[in-house]
DNA sequence: TGAAATGTTGGGGCG
DNA sequence: ACGCCCCAACATTTC
């Protein structure tokens, strides 16, 4: 009697280096038929459910991976509910062998996997688990004192060093032609049990707030390579100054990718390193940062929700839910963050650059809680990761690992001014201040009468005026900060 | 992966 | 010719 194997797939929606995969097919070869699961295990992910944005994603990540597969003849099953009650029944259905997975780093997923292996081996399923989708286990690092890093540069450089000495490219994977897909009319499997349709799943929303991410995004792991591709054709040469200026096109697009696991940074890195530059450099370093990102939650997961400093646990953050949903809603008066926001509204995503002047404007300008804006980020973002968002907020607020000092606060209309000089990021999407002077386009408040005359702008009514008065605001931030020493 | 405030320098106008 | 002032331009410090 042939072995069966499941491979539950959870953030590494793709066939190609994908370790736990790999694994099962070095191990098992003709050995065993296999299956795969994914299982929409919201109960088990509680508050940091994904958002809308991220469903959307994940939808179409999905039925792109369930394409590939069947391609193999290996079913992919959908489930929903607490993974490993829901994994168990599945097993047990199908009178499983083996379950491989490959390891998530989010506080709830650790729980998770523990309960998963608990109840799997008390009915006979052995189960294989690995490292896949970090360059370096966050496990596997520390510092010279015995405890975790929390400055960025030391860490990237142990990194490097690690990296460079022991992690070679997974070849390319020959799942499904070794091992055979099981089909599902040969297991005990009942539709009425088990969803088997993604539609079932309800990832789509009702109202089709989606249409432009549908233009711009081609999710699954076909549409990460291919981002990848014309990066590292186009733009990776560029980087150093691309990636400053959000009106271009030359970042790589590939963070909803990424989180999703529809490509890996290894597979990253050796793309990139074909090119290499001090550009490909300051890129790998990025991707870096993703890295120390996870490696923080690992070793910090109180941060989600808590500020890493002790110090900030008695900052006087303000409660104003009218500037927050102006905020929201890309109406605050400062062209470059309403840009930012509805770039963000209508992609599911937002240019770097441009995540660090509307994160300093909602903590520093409108001094309101980064937690509220890392919330807006979760339910928006297609790329919501929890490690990542989390460190940007906590970097951008001044209060987590190697972050930006508070002081530092961003001033919306230089910003626009130095990254954004022609206004061409305005343009797209701010329209209503096309016509403005590239003089003027990052602050028509302070434009002559005329001037918005001529453009067609009026204050107030076609473009609202600033919600705050940054000079103002920075004052009053750097006393909020002040009341905390 | 800032910005504003403050300090310094040096050229030119001008009495 | 000289000192004085003004003010860019740049540098440093502070938040």
């Amino acid at each position: 009697m042939k072995k069966r194997a499941i491979h539950w797939f959870r953030s590494d929606l793709r066939l190609i280096d994908n370790t736990a995969l790999h694994a099962l097919e070095n191990k098992l070869a003709d050995k065993a038929d296999c299956i795969s699961v994914f299982v929409m295990s919201d109960p088990d992910e509680g508050k940091w459910a994904m958002g809308a944005a991220s469903r959307w994603w994940l939808h179409h990540s999905l039925s792109s991976l369930q394409a590939d597969l069947q391609e193999r003849e290996i079913p992919l099953v959908i489930l929903h509910g607490v993974a490993s009650k829901e994994i168990a029944r599945f097993a047990k259905s199908v009178k499983a062998d083996y379950l491989f997975y490959n390891h998530r780093h989010e506080p709830w997923a650790s729980k998770q996997e523990e309960v998963v292996e608990q109840e799997l081996e008390k009915i006979g399923v052995e189960c294989f688990s690995y490292h896949d989708g970090l360059l370096i286990e966050p496990a596997n690092l520390l510092n010279k004192t015995g405890g975790p890093y929390k400055v960025f540069t030391p860490f990237w450089n142990a990194c490097l060093n690690h990296f460079d000495r022991h992690t070679v490219p997974l070849p390319k994977s020959k799942f499904g032609k070794i091992i055979k897909g099981t089909k599902f009319d040969t297991i005990e499997y009942s539709s009425k049990v088990f969803k088997k349709d993604l539609n079932d799943l309800h990832l789509i929303p009702r109202i089709k707030w989606y249409e432009d991410m549908e233009e711009f995004w081609q999710p699954g792991e076909a549409g990460a390579h291919k981002r990848l591709s014309k990066f590292v054709n186009k733009s990776i040469t560029k980087y150093d100054t691309g990636r400053d200026r959000p009106g271009d096109s030359d970042v790589s697009y590939i963070s909803p990718h990424l989180h999703f696991g529809e490509i890996s940074p290894r597979q990253i890195w050796h793309r990139a390193i074909e090119h290499d530059s001090k550009s490909t450099q300051i890129y790998l370093r990025e991707i870096g940062w993703r890295d120390f990102a996870h490696y923080l939650l690992h070793y910090f997961p109180k941060t989600t929700d808590e500020p890493l400093q002790t110090s900030f646990a008695s900052f006087p953050w303000r409660t104003d839910n009218g500037s927050l949903e102006k905020w929201q809603q890309a109406m605050t008066g400062f062209p470059i963050v309403d840009a930012g926001m509805r770039q963000l509204w209508h992609l599911g995503w937002m240019h770097n650059r441009v995540r660090m002047i509307v994160a300093s404007f909602l903590a520093k300008d409108l001094l309101l809680p980064w937690q509220t804006g890392a919330d807006w980020f979760w339910d928006t973002l297609v790329d919501a990761d929890l490690a990542n968002n989390t460190l940007g907020w906590q970097w951008t607020a001044g209060c987590g690992a190697d972050a930006a000092p508070f002081f530092r606060i961003f001033n919306p209309v230089l910003q626009g001014e130095k990254f954004d000089p022609e206004g061409t990021y305005i343009k797209e999407w701010v329209p209503e201040l096309a016509k403005l002077n590239k003089k003027w386009i990052h602050k028509p408040h302070e434009a002559p009468p005329l001037e918005l005359q001529m453009a067609g702008v009026i204050l107030g009514e076609t473009y609202p005026k600033p919600i705050v008065d940054h000079s103002a605001a920075r004052q009053r931030a750097l006393q909020a900060l002040k009341s905390t020493k």
